[in-house]
DNA sequence: CGGTGGTTTGATCAAAATCAAGTGAGGTGG
DNA sequence: CCACCTCACTTGATTTTGATCAAACCACCG
């Protein structure tokens, strides 16, 4: 069950059948975990990396003050935490959002493969792109959009990326996240994202109900949140 | 001149004496620009990357009301493009902030570099890792944090990067920003940021004139921007 | 049936944006 | 050498956005 892993690595590098059966070969520990709970910590040293097979997740940090900030959602294919592979020490929380399903790869694993197999070491090189392209988009989101934008922004971004690992249709997806996590996405507080949702509801842009999201004028969403899905370089490899 | 880089690479990653013979070999074009000059932009399609060599640069984009965000400011030994080896467009603009001098070395250059010497591959993987972790740390700064605690941070996080290349004392460092150019780094306007920048000069804390910071009470800073140089990665390798 | 977590609403407040008009230093040309 | 121009910085008055504080409301669940 990596297959949505495998076939997005397979889309978007170069992998011949070599590296995609040592892929699918490669041990894999499969956990169920539940939601709101720790993967790994701030501080951690992390000796593997953790695949969400099924579910959300997300990475945070928390300000001395106690506000959280959401730095990225993670869905079923990402590996959130592929960064621990070079950077000893992790520099933010990653959590559950939903219940989910996690495939843990030890570093090892991780390493070997790169070593014996070029095409993955960049097919790997290039998640973590990817995962930073959107990084740098977020906070444009933070810094520069108002926050009706930021709401339409993340919502397209998500369905985009749920639309590839066949999460999403054009009109609607599920998003197992309380209005509260969607303030930590945003940098903004829950009741004013509460009056933003209650806005967009009453001009039929959007619909958020019982953890899904129901997309009433996507035009319009593009619109607001200056959509551009270019920073997610879906492009399939020429 | 691409000693800052390599020191840098040598810090952080093992590399051992073919390494580092192979990277003082490789050929690089050197090129001075002047400042507010964009290197590339948002769109293009480089076939090459670009070595800071001496002067800032900083990536940015732009909202369609003309808003500009900078997203990561750059220095000597800082390879601001790196990414565009694995994403072929670019979702940003990298623009000079002071005169420059840089290099240029080809994708071909680098990818014969990485397939031939993994060690070489783990180091820039982990410098484009490093960036992220930056991103991130962007994030929390312009969603969570206020006006006068983003300065504060921005400042500590210039001072530690510059220290690393020799370009920063504990007490002061050259910065060819604006105040506009700071406000676009921070998610607020030019005239807030005088304000600021205004209060930290009156309380003693920071002295910011004719592209000097001048700390005045570091500690403070630090308090202030809740700085923690975890995110920047500096360990030395082990 | 009462508890609990998430959502909704209202009233007030604060931070930063906006608008507008200076100031001041350096650079250029007469 | 000085007048003037320009760009960056500074300051003040006002407005806007979103935060804060507080209190319902509502659905689900044990």
């Amino acid at each position: 069950m990596k297959t949505a892993f495998i076939r997005k690595l397979r889309t978007h590098a170069r992998l011949d059948d070599d590296d995609v059966s040592a892929l699918e070969h490669m041990p894999v520990t499969v956990k169920e975990i539940g939601h709101h709970e720790a993967i790994v910590r701030e501080g951690d040293r992390p000796t593997q990396c953790c695949l969400i097979m099924e579910g959300f997740a997300c990475r945070s940090k928390t300000t001395e003050n106690g506000q959280r900030q959401i730095l990225s959602i993670h869905i079923s294919g990402d590996i959130p935490d592929l960064q621990s592979l070079h950077l000893k020490t992790m520099d933010h929380d990653l959590t559950t959002l939903s219940n989910c399903r996690a495939g843990f790869i030890s570093h090892e694993t991780i390493r070997s493969l790169t070593r014996q197999r070029p095409n993955i070491a960049d097919a790997l090189w290039r998640e973590t792109l990817v995962d930073a392209a959107v990084f740098r988009e977020w906070i444009v989101n933070v810094g520069r959009r108002s926050a009706s934008q930021r709401m339409a922004h993340l919502v397209m971004e998500l369905r985009e990326r749920l639309k590839v690992v066949g999460l999403s249709t054009d009109a609607r997806f599920e998003l197992p996240m309380s209005q509260h996590d969607i303030a930590d996405a945003l940098g903004l507080t829950p009741v004013h994202v509460n009056r933003v949702i209650m806005a967009l509801r009453r001009d039929g842009v959007l619909e958020f109900r019982r953890h899904v999201v129901a997309l009433g004028d996507a035009e319009r969403l593009i619109e607001l949140g200056e959509f551009d899905d270019l920073y997610l370089h879906q492009d399939p490899v020429s």
